[in-house]
RNA sequence: AGUCCCGUAGCUCAGUUGGUUAGAGCACCACACUGAUAAUGUGGGGGUCAGCGGUUCAAAUCCGCUCGGGACUACCA
């Protein structure tokens, strides 16, 4: 006969591994798919991962998230296909690379460099580089459970991969959605790209950081105002490096602006200055405006101004000056002043610097005025030779300090120091004196500085490099996003978004600004963009399939453009792997490839794509639309966009198989911008749809500090240190219950433990419970002879009511994406209401006598409830859930296979979830049983404070009953009451029988409303004649007051009449409960118990001796007046409490074999146990 | 710099229309219970609900300001 497994010990760690293995051998997560064929798809998107990193714990978190809602679908019924992908491109690999070769960007592809690596061979490097910590994933994957197919991946880099996305650019090409342009762009020198604002709108991008700034005097040429001294315009800048490239001045067209006269306060000598008007006292001292001009002498601190004159911006605009800095001449117009919008009077001096190659402001009001631009900086980030003077600059250097490595800062360094000693400029030079504190000082020699200081500001940082951003002027490829940004904002209403905030708010906002989206990238490794251009721009192909491509080489060889056709063994329509590895898209090959159009020959233009492109198109890119799988993609925009036949049926069978767009996908609340953004934009620009329907952001993991985990504080979590030590449903539990997915988790391992304790511990050990009494009643689940609820007790239908009142909310909170308070649902339901009521009250019903229906009813109801909550936590503790589930069902799984029953599956997993049977839900139930929790506590209170042990059995509870109904419901739990606080009795009691103490409770919330203003005077008018309104309500049901000359009316509803005391008992209250406990102990309560506390001792014994629940013993116990009554007198129930089959009261016990105990304060003796037969 | 979110016990969190003495779990102390017990029960200590001001008969809750934390936005010269 089968047995239910019985454990030793919980183990999670152990019941992982067995799981593992057990899923592995059965295939249950394949299983868990194909089971579902023909039914409705529920559609997931796994975010590609980039293996060149290790996991990390958040990984884990944001993994379960994604878990929990696919198994819990499964449950339901849908199928469920969860595709993994790698994110193979981008600059994160190629900077790992480059580090690892030990060489930078300059060195590919360079012939000319010492260090020269071919394209060919870097992209080899990338390749190889990016799988580099697959095995790493795989395994926290399968240990920590999550159900995800990596055996046929989506990779980035495939061949088929990049002609799905070569065909969604040539659709927005065609759609003319896609433009070469010249903008202002923040461009990383040290990465060498342009960076697109979502890269750098990635956190922690914008960092403090201080700056020399400097107030730069530019002279004016052509001044109509009458003066005494020349004449300056005063302009502020936190990038002195952009000075040499200044063109202009920018000033606010209604900005007041005065003329001052005053001394340079370096050389001391008379000039006049413009700046605004409003920002005067910044730059002169009020004070210093009645020093007497004859009394300055140069070098004095405090110097003598004066205004000379005013003028409007739009009157300054057309004044020109000379060259700051004359190191290049600029062509064409020049050096004016012009008017900005962007103008204020927040900072500087009301004059912004216009340096139009490192600003979009400054470009876009250069262009607009006609002002040429100087770009005296590369995209090394270093100046052109011409930048020099010998003394202060050289030419050729990194603008900002943080572009050079210490071993260079050091070389420059000693330089400057021979240079500028040499030259008399410093007397000792310190340190490295960066570009910017050169120009100033260089400026300050000239007599064109007005004042220098350090300031803080923020400043965008390149987020791979963590080196500082220039803007510099770049030829780029955009998508014009701006074109779609209105259906975007639309359709984004149509996406829930979990929390709700993060998709109004955060992408919400993101949407009304949004900019068109630039997509080149100046690198090696990663999707070429698919187009052709002739050198004088006439002709253009953009490139949309393979098949294209071909065809047009195959044109191109015949006019002679290409010798021969790379792609000359591709076989159109042939999607197999061998096929699609006859050739590679990647550079250098596609930059070799010469096209044709008209006479003319075509090159590639030499950009690669943005990788968050290549993860954005993954819904079809994985699919190898439209080459392939042509149905999937287009079946749900017919479904989505109302065009279908068949509504989405929930779990119905027969709709049209489709993978777009998502029902579901979550990521970290970092992708709002990046993945969350890209998927919504190409599905808007390519097919009018959403990409997703539901979309969960999680939050940050942070140390249990708060503080955010990093490898260099050493605070970060190992994920398979923690999932080693504490299982992964533990690891998960924990995750998923303390916190909303959406709230920052502040990781502590204290944490996982008390999880494992107090849910996963209180759960084995009522699973043990029941193992062990059906195991000794070879008590089988039978599904098909069950007995029916209605004809269980009470308790029973108390927690199957409570069971399935905790199936409807759980359901409701993983359909509505609330894991964590469905977590928080099962935890309460198994420990307050399964084990700490259920089992507690039903224990004896286990191990009392013969099978009986109401011993068949328990264990009915005991395995119920286990094998409902193994199934709602198996999503998110899939081990255990699983675990659970096999031990409960594996001892019937033949019969039920045969009979074709519910639990004929082998697995949790692949069971259809149980639903909420509302017949069985009885709130009325569910509230008596509340009582009697509540009135079981106080009377436990009661005994606390009189010091009277549980074991001590008494005669009666009073409990005052002002309403039948509440009486009614109490007298149907009477006796588990009885029996949880051990007493004999309980009696309803009113005034004709007793003498009660009430309290007048007034009901605010109603009382508010009625008397307003006068509510105090009420409440203290209360607090002293609550005897009389009691009396009044009582009697009549009203009662009448006045205060300050208004009339109120109390009525019933207006007051809480409490029952508090009963005098002469001993009395707890709580709310308007309040119970009484007769403490007096008569001498047959006396005997019986001491009779439990036999009882008690020899249970002890019987432990302690390792006998077996079921041996029958023999006991002998030294006799004792007091103790002989009480045993004698309760003989019977102490030997069917024990199993004893023979107890003997002795004269003289042997001390060897007996025990003493102490039965109370009082009473000694001596017992002995043997096993009987 | 601006916008938004948050601030409740030592820790993790509840506390949706404003309503009487602000709750739970963990941790700590004491006592008890235990033939499922790495559990549990009862009691205790622990809170100016970040601070200040306002609205109101009544504020953890609504409003304003300040402080602290976080996220987002930003070419801010």
């Amino acid at each position: 006969m089968s047995k239910y497994p019985e454990y030793k010990q919980l183990n999670l760690p152990q019941i992982s591994a067995d799981m593992l293995r057990f899923w592995e051998e059965q295939k249950t997560f394949e299983k868990s798919v194909t089971s579902r064929e023909g039914k409705t798809p529920w559609v997931f998107y796994e975010g590609p991962p980039s293996a060149n990193g290790l996991p990390g714990i958040h990984h884990v978190m944001a993994r379960a998230i994604k878990d929990i809602f696919c198994r819990f679908k499964t449950l339901q019924g849908y199928q469920v296909k969860r595709k993994a992908g790698w994110d193979t491109h981008g600059l994160p690999i190629e900077l790992a690379v480059e580090k690892g070769l030990g060489i930078t960007k300059e060195d590919i592809g360079n012939k000319n460099s010492p260090k020269y690596l071919s394209v060919e061979d870097y992209n080899k490097a990338c390749r190889k580089e990016v799988m580099k910590y697959t095995d790493k994933w795989e395994e926290v994957t399968k240990k920590m459970g999550y159900w995800v197919d990596m055996t046929d991946p989506y990779i980035t880099y495939d061949n088929k991969y990049i002609e799905s996305v070569w065909w969604l650019l040539n659709n927005l090409y065609k759609k003319e959605l896609l433009y070469k342009g010249f903008t202002i762009q923040p461009y990383s020198p040290a990465a060498g790209t342009g960076l697109s604002s979502h890269e750098l709108n990635q956190p922690g991008c914008y960092r403090d950081v201080k700056d020399r700034t400097a107030t730069v005097q530019f002279k004016i040429q052509n001044s109509k105002f009458k003066i005494n001294s020349d004449l300056y315009i005063l302009a502020w800048t936190t990038t002195p490096w952009t000075l040499p490239s200044n063109t202009a001045l920018a000033v606010g067209k209604d900005i007041d602006y005065v003329l001052v006269e005053s001394f340079n306060p370096f050389s001391g000598k008379l000039q006049t200055t413009i700046l605004a008007k409003e920002l005067l006292n910044k730059y002169f001292s009020e004070k210093n405006a009645e020093l007497k001009f004859e009394d300055y002498k140069a070098g004095d601190k405090n110097i003598p101004f004066k205004i000379v004159g005013q003028a409007k911006g739009s009157e300054l605009a057309g004044i020109t000056y000379e060259q700051l800095l004359p190191f290049v001449k600029p062509e064409g117009d020049a050096f004016k002043v012009v008017v900005g919008d962007f103008v204020t009077t927040t900072d500087g001096t009301g004059i912004v610097h216009i340096a139009p190659s490192f600003g979009a402001d400054d470009f876009q009001v250069a262009r607009k005025n006609n002002i040429s631009s100087l770009t005296l900086v590369d995209k090394r980030g270093k100046f052109l030779p011409q930048v020099q003077d010998g003394v202060f600059l050289y030419g050729e250097e990194f603008v900002k300090e943080a572009y050079l490595s210490d071993e260079e800062k050091k070389t420059e360094f000693e330089k400057q120091k021979k240079i500028l000693e040499a030259a008399g400029k410093i007397k000792e030079l310190k340190a490295y004196l960066s570009v910017d504190e050169r120009i100033v000082l260089k400026l300050q020699e000239e007599g064109k500085l007005f004042k220098k200081e350090t300031y803080e500001h923020s400043y965008p940082h390149c987020w791979r490099t963590d080196k500082p951003v220039l803007y510099y002027p770049l030829d780029s490829w955009f998508i014009k996003s701006t074109a779609a940004k209105d259906r975007m904002i639309e359709l984004n209403k149509t996406i829930n978004w979990k929390p709700e905030s993060t998709g109004t708010g955060r992408f919400g906002n993101w949407l009304e600004n949004l900019n068109d989206w630039n997509l080149s990238r100046s690198r090696f490794w990663g999707i070429p963009i698919p187009i052709w251009t002739s050198e004088d721009r006439s002709e253009q192909i953009c490139i949309g399939s393979v098949e294209d491509l071909q065809k047009e080489i195959a044109n191109a060889v015949a006019k002679g453009a290409m010798k021969e056709n790379p792609l000359k063994d591709f076989k159109s329509g042939n999607n197999s792997e061998e096929n699609y590895n006859t050739f590679d898209l990647h550079k250098p090959y596609a930059d070799n490839i010469v096209l044709e159009k008209n006479g003319k020959k075509l090159f590639r233009e030499p950009d690669l794509i943005d990788v968050w492109f290549d993860s954005g198109a993954m819904p079809y890119a994985q699919l190898h639309y439209p080459f392939e799988n042509r149905s999937l993609i287009d079946n749900g925009l017919s479904l989505s966009q109302g065009r279908g036949s068949a509504a989405k049926g929930s779990e119905g069978e027969g709709a049209a198989v489709a993978a777009f767009p998502a029902d579901f996908i979550a990521e970290g609340v970092d992708q709002t911008r990046g993945w969350f953004f890209t998927l919504h934009a190409i599905a808007t620009m390519n097919f009018d749809s959403v990409a997703y329907k539901n979309v969960v952001s999680n939050g940050l993991v942070l140390d249990k500090n708060g503080n955010k985990m990093s490898k260099r504080l050493g605070n970060a979590v190992d994920p398979f240190i923690t999932i080693d030590k504490y299982g992964a449903d533990a690891t998960r539990w924990y995750m998923i219950a303390n916190a909303a997915p959406w709230d920052n988790l502040k990781f502590d391992v204290d944490g996982i433990s008390e999880v494992q304790r107090q849910l996963f511990g209180t759960l084995y050990n009522t699973y043990g419970f029941y193992a062990l009494y059906a195991n000794v009643d070879n008590f089988l689940i039978d599904e098909k002879d069950i007995v029916p609820v209605k004809d269980r007790q009470e308790l029973d239908r108390w927690i199957l009511s409570k069971l399935h009142s905790l199936i409807k909310d759980v359901t409701e909170l993983y359909e509505t994406f609330e894991p964590h308070r469905a977590a928080r649902l099962i935890e309460e339901f198994v420990d307050e209401h399964l084990s700490n009521w259920y089992v507690r009250l039903s224990r004896r019903r286990f191990w009392k006598g013969e099978m009986s229906t109401d011993k068949k009813a328990a264990y009915e109801t005991l395995h119920e409830c286990l094998l409902v909550v193994a199934q709602l936590m198996s999503p998110i503790a899939p081990f255990f859930g699983d675990w659970m589930y096999q031990n409960l069902t594996s001892p019937i799984r033949e019969k039920a296979i045969a009979n074709k029953t519910p639990l004929q599956y082998e697995s949790v997993h692949l069971t259809q979830l149980v639903k909420a049977e509302t017949n069985i839900i009885d709130v009325n139930l569910e509230q008596r049983m509340a009582l009697a929790q509540k009135i079981s506590s106080m009377i436990l209170s009661i005994r606390k404070k009189e010091n009277l042990r549980v074991r001590q059995p008494l005669q009666k509870i009073q409990i005052p009953v002002l309403d039948k109904e509440t009486q009614a419901k109490i007298e149907a739990v009477k006796d588990l009451i009885l029996a949880e606080v051990n007493v004999k009795e309980i009696e309803f009691v009113d005034e004709s029988k007793t003498q009660i103490v009430k309290n007048l409770k007034l009901n605010f919330k109603t009382l508010g409303k009625k008397c307003g203003a006068n509510m105090k005077a009420v409440q203290a008018y209360g607090g002293e004649n609550g005897t009389k309104i009691i009396h009044d309500i009582e009697s009549t049901g009203k009662h009448i007051l006045n205060v300050n000359g208004a009339e109120v009316i109390l009525e019933t509803e207006d007051v809480e009449i409490i029952p508090v005391d009963i005098p002469g008992w001993k009395v707890a209250n709580s709310g308007p409960i309040t119970v009484a406990l007769d403490v007096t102990i008569s001498d047959v309560l006396k005997q019986e118990g001491l009779a439990r506390e036999i009882v008690n001792r020899i249970q002890n014994l019987r432990k302690d001796k390792g006998l077996d629940v079921t041996d029958r013993i023999l006991v002998k116990i030294q006799e004792n007046a007091v103790l002989n009554t009480a045993i004698n007198n309760n003989l019977n129930y102490i030997c069917s409490e024990t199993l004893t089959g023979d107890l003997q009261l002795v004269q003289n016990l042997n001390n060897a074999t007996a025990t003493a105990v102490e039965v109370d304060e009082t009473i000694s003796t001596l017992i002995s146990i043997e096993k009987l037969n």
